[in-house]
DNA sequence: ATGGCCCATGTCAGTTACTGTCATCACCGT
DNA sequence: ACGGTGATGACAGTAACTGACATGGGCCAT
């Protein structure tokens, strides 16, 4: 080994950077490229340049590799929220917040395609994304709590926020689609009004 | 081994009766008494009297063997809706499918508590509750678009429904619950309609 | 500058969920 | 009687996940 790619290593740092992020990525192609199941955590490991026991340091499962930003989404959903004006009805105020979760997605919007192709097609990633949606509910349950809103109405509000973002998200993840996430979510909650409002 | 035995053998059929059902009861007791991270399939297998791999012929994981009626419920929703009047509106044929599920869960409330105690303590466990809950949906999605409802229409309704169940059957599974869960089902889509009616 | 602590990563052994394959053997119809 | 059938057992194998300990550059205090 010549002095000079001595040289170059003393100045590299130990470890190559954001290992986690290197994870992610590596999971996420290995994903779509093979499949869920077709993919073992070693070839994941190895492609990122690290080993087995290093990717459960960072993740606590094979799936939760995927699901890293779910949480800055639930505080930007969370905050956007609580700051909405006291006076504002609760389905209004949720309203506010799923269209900041909206302008949030919309910026990764292929980075949301290739995750959403991957979860799609195996059941367990499935069940791993429907429970953060249903923490995504409960925190905002809990955000309109603080607002003064009765427990019933602040579950039943949040339920039914999450089902209007969860089909509007399908319908602008679907290929064909050309609208903007927000509009979607405005069309979905207010066919939801529609729906509710008929019947005895 | 003597006669006797031998002949007592030769009367009983070659296997214990009911192998699924011995293995349900066994893996609720004892997700129940110690938890299900705490529960190996040996132990569920050794109490029904069977082997891990007779477990794994009926039940898919150790999650699956708490969910085996989930199938007969999604078929009572379904048949329900697809046979309510044709004039009655969506959101009309939902509260009645929701309401036959009431009635069927009603009569087995000593088994939800002790099923749902195991499943609340589990995150694992809960997110296959959730994918049932979300399958139910699907399968209430497309009974009402059979009834000719609008596919945006049908999705939103078949997510609120679903929404307004989970809800009622949380108070319901409360212990200090007294009342119905057919009567908590009507409060709560009752309860949505207020709040998706107020807003801009 | 140097000695030593820190901490991200590696190594290794172990448990358990889950699967494929073949063996067993009482029952049942012929 | 006898051979097929089907539920179960036995056994080996893979891969997810965990705990314990080792390693070795970077960095701080002296």
């Amino acid at each position: 080994m010549s002095v000079a790619v001595i040289n170059y290593h003393h100045r590299m740092s130990r470890w190559q950077p954001d290992a986690q992020g290197r994870l992610a990525q590596a999971a996420l192609e290995l994903y779509v490229e093979r499949g869920y199941e077709q993919t073992t955590v070693a070839e994941i490991a190895s492609r990122a340049g690290l080993t087995e026991r290093t990717f459960f340091r960072y993740f606590a499962d094979k799936r939760e590799v995927l699901f890293g930003g779910s949480s800055a989404l639930q505080e930007l959903l969370v905050s956007t929220v609580t700051d909405a004006p006291t006076s504002m009805p609760p389905i209004d105020a949720v309203a506010v917040g799923l269209e900041a979760m909206a302008n949030l997605l919309q910026e990764r919007r292929d980075h949301s395609l290739r995750r959403q192709a991957a979860i799609v097609a195996n059941v367990e990633l499935k069940e791993r994304e429907l429970i953060k949606l249903a923490s995504l509910a409960t925190a905002l349950a809990t955000a309109l709590r603080t607002r003064g809103v009765t427990d019933l109405a602040a579950n039943l509000t949040a339920e039914a926020a999450i089902a209007v973002f969860k089909i509007a998200f399908k319908r602008w993840i679907d290929p064909t689609n050309q609208r903007d996430l927000a509009a979607l979510i405005r069309e979905s909650l207010a066919e939801l009004k529609t729906v509710t409002a008929e019947g005895t």
